[in-house]
DNA sequence: TCTACTATCACATTTGAACTGA
DNA sequence: ATCAGTTCAAATGTGATAGTAG
């Protein structure tokens, strides 16, 4: 895992005798747009709701690429990685470590709707995952990204070139993270300061905040609709294809950073397929790079940080300790690794972690979902 | 009793079909 | 006939909170 100091990461691309031009002795660069939202949510402890239906995420992930071939297919995907193994509270004003992890849910991938698309698509303008949604239902049939509550993830973005989503999981895959979008779930807003925060920079959280209607005892708790329609409406939202063209206005601003360049420990990617899930596996040789998937981050220079009792001192996480804090923000896993292990038989990687109770996830799947 | 989850509310915003005019 | 722009109804998503479940 490589450190960089700022927002923009930059990787470099793979070499392949086949496919090699001047284009791909570029490097792909993935910028997050609405770094300071994020940052300013970070600094508070970022929580996103989540529900039984599925819950956009605010700030929702929206991300900048160069360094594509303007004319090679590209998909580009998403998904949640645990922060760490452990499971929290609020209480006194604060987050606290209420015990190990919760086993972990079926991981789902979220491809963006574009993919596949051209880099020249992508690279035109930023593109969001502002439809993705995040829900706590393990038996959710919609597609939605599954966490667990009151557990803290990061997205993280995929990138390979493939002419369908059919073929991507014979790529080899370029894989990006930003620890400022690290955030709890919650099915309820725990920190008033984040639900300030998302008062004042989500417009949908006006309607309702504006309308002066917060009285429940005006309210008639019968359904606005009949159990008829909305059993319609959930079809219909089941059947939901994304729009092309987001409309809603883009709070974000691009972050212009540094170029540190870093090359990441080697990939041997191979993958088979099962049913919903793809294998990829890699084998670690520090000696040997390859490329072909990896993983940056960006470490955080933010002062949150959930309060640990002394039962977890031993995994401090601590603004000043950038790199032990990192090491549980961000572990040093990568979803193509280690080839060996047994689990990859049913389509999951290992995650090596820094403590035994990450063992929880080491198993962790690319692909079982996309949408 | 406590904590977490679910359902429900009203309204601003988004979406896309329908319409209009060049 | 086609395209671009406009209008507007329906759909969507939002946070707060009472009720429920464990």
């Amino acid at each position: 895992m490589q450190h960089i100091s700022d927002s923009k990461l930059h990787l470099s691309m793979p070499r392949s005798p086949q496919t090699a031009d001047s284009y791909q002795q570029g490097c792909i660069r993935m910028t997050l747009e609405s770094a300071d939202l994020w940052k300013s949510f970070h600094s508070s402890g970022t929580e996103m709701i989540i529900t039984k239906h599925g819950r956009r995420m605010f700030p929702y992930c929206s991300i900048r690429l160069s360094g594509l071939q303007p004319f090679a297919n590209y998909v580009v995907m998403i998904d949640m990685v645990p922060a760490d193994s452990f499971k929290y509270r609020w209480k006194k004003e604060q987050w606290e470590v209420a015990g190990k992890s919760e086993p972990q849910p079926p991981c789902r991938t979220y491809m963006h709707p574009d993919s596949p698309a051209p880099g020249s698509h992508w690279m035109k303008q930023p593109l969001s995952f502002l439809r993705m949604k995040l829900t706590n239902n393990t038996l959710d049939q919609h597609g939605h990204i599954i966490v667990h509550s009151m557990h803290r993830y990061y997205p993280r973005f995929h990138i390979t070139q493939a002419d369908s989503p059919y073929t991507v999981r014979w790529g080899p895959f370029q894989t990006f993270s930003f620890p400022e979008t690290t955030f709890t779930t919650v099915t309820a807003y725990q920190n008033p300061k984040i639900t300030k925060l998302k008062i004042d920079h989500n417009p949908f959280a006006k309607g309702f905040r504006e309308g002066g209607t917060h009285s429940h005892s005006k309210r008639c708790r019968s359904n606005r609709s009949s159990p008829v329609k909305r059993a319609q409406l959930e079809r219909e939202d089941l059947c939901t294809s994304p729009p092309g063209l987001q409309r809603m206005p883009s709070i974000s601003q691009s972050v212009k950073v540094g170029k540190d360049e870093q090359p990441l420990k080697e990939h041997h990617l191979s993958a088979c397929s099962s049913e919903q899930e793809s294998v990829h596996t890699e084998t670690l040789e520090p000696q040997d790079y390859d490329y072909s998937c990896e993983e940056q981050m960006v470490p955080a220079s933010v002062p949150y940080q959930p309060y640990r009792s002394l039962e977890y001192a031993r995994y401090p996480l601590h603004s000043n300790e950038v790199d032990s804090a990192h090491s549980l923000l961000h572990p040093p896993h990568h979803p193509l690794s280690t080839a060996e292990h047994t689990s990859q038989q049913h389509g999951y990687y290992h995650y090596p972690h820094h403590h035994s109770q990450a063992g929880d996830w080491s198993q962790y799947p690319l692909f079982s979902y996309s949408c």
